[in-house]
DNA sequence: AGCGTCGGGTTGATGTGTCAACAACAGTGC
DNA sequence: GCACTGTTGTTGACACATCAACCCGACGCT
C-alpha cells in the first residue's frame, strides 16, 4: 500500500476508476432529472441557490464565483445565459463603479422553488439513503482533506 | 436522520456541496497537471490508457464508449479530435462493415507513457496518500452503491 | 428477393468550461 | 495631479458534452 512506485495499488486503483465514472454519470443523471422536471441545468440551480439565500437575493459576481468556486470568466458566461432566459439580472454596484450585481429574478426563484424538491429528493435518492451515518462522516472527511490540499497546491 | 422531508440533513448537505465543490476542482486541477505536464486533456488521457491496455491496441468504437460510460456521441467528437492531432486513428472493421476500430498511434502510445507518472503522482499527492486503507474501502462500497443505483436507474 | 427494424457511428446545433487578453476602476505612493 | 499596481468583470477563441437527427449496413421476416 502506498509504496514507492508512481503507480496505484490495486484497491485505489478501483476506487479511482468508480470516482471518474461517477463524475460522468451523476451529474448527468442529476441534470437530466433537473432539466426533465424544470427546465434548469445543474450550474443554473447552483446559481440560484446561492442567490436565494443570500441577503435581498443578490450578491456580487465574485463572491457568487468564490461560493461556487468558479473561475471568474466561467461566472460570467453563465450569468449572461441565464441572464438571457430571464433567470437573473445585473446591478450596477454604487461603491465599486467595476463591480456589479446579480439578482435573483422572481422567474428564477420561481424556478428554483419549483425544482429544488425534486432535486433533492434525486440526491437522496441516489446518494444518501442508503448510506451509514458513519459512511457519511467518512465522506466528510475524505472531502475535506483532499479540498485542503487542493487549496495549499493551488496558492503555491 | 434521514426523515420524512424532501431535504437534506445538516451533516449530509456539508457533504454535498463538498461533493459538488470537488467536482469542480479536482479535475480542473488534474487537469492541468496533465495540460502542462504532458499537453493532453483528462479526457483524451482517459481514452488512451484504455487503447493502451486493450489488445493490439485496437478497440471498437461502442465498446470504448462503454468502458468510458460515454455517450456515443460523445465518443465520436472526442476521438475527431483526437485523431486531428495524430493520438489515434480509424480503422475498417472487416467483420462489421458500418463498425470501426480505434486505435493508438505511435504518437499517442508515447503520450500516455510519458504523461501516466506524472498524473498518477498528482492523484496520489492529492487523493490517496493520505487516506487509510479504511477509508479507501468506505469509497469504493459507497460509489459501488452509487454506481449500482445510477444503473438501475438509467434503465427503468 | 424485398421489406422493416435495429444498431453502430457520424454530424450539426447548442450549451458549458477554460484560458488569455482586455477594459475599466480602485488604492497607493510620489 | 499622476503613474503604478492590483482587482473586477467582460470578451473571444477554443475544447468539451449533450441532444436529436441522420446514414447505412446487419438482421429477421415473409
Amino acid at each position: 500500500m502506498s509504496d514507492e512506485g508512481p503507480w496505484l495499488g490495486d484497491a485505489e486503483q478501483c476506487v479511482w476508476r468508480q470516482w471518474t465514472t461517477l463524475d460522468t454519470l451523476l451529474p448527468a443523471a442529476l441534470g437530466r432529472q433537473l432539466q426533465a422536471d424544470s427546465g434548469l441545468s445543474l450550474p443554473d440551480f447552483a446559481v440560484l441557490v446561492q442567490l436565494s439565500e443570500s441577503e435581498a437575493g443578490r450578491v456580487r459576481v465574485s463572491e457568487l464565483g468564490q461560493m461556487l468556486t468558479w473561475e471568474k470568466s466561467r461566472t460570467s458566461h453563465h450569468l449572461t445565459r441565464m441572464e438571457k432566459r430571464g433567470l437573473v439580472g445585473r446591478e450596477q454596484c454604487p461603491d465599486d463603479a467595476r463591480g456589479a450585481f446579480v439578482a435573483i429574478t422572481p422567474a428564477g426563484r420561481e424556478a428554483i422553488e419549483q425544482a429544488a424538491p425534486g432535486h433533492a429528493c434525486t440526491v437522496r435518492r441516489l446518494v444518501f439513503d442508503h448510506l451509514t451515518p458513519d459512511e457519511v462522516r467518512v465522506l466528510g472527511e475524505v472531502y475535506a482533506g483532499v479540498l485542503a490540499r487542493l487549496a495549499a497546491t493551488e496558492q503555491s
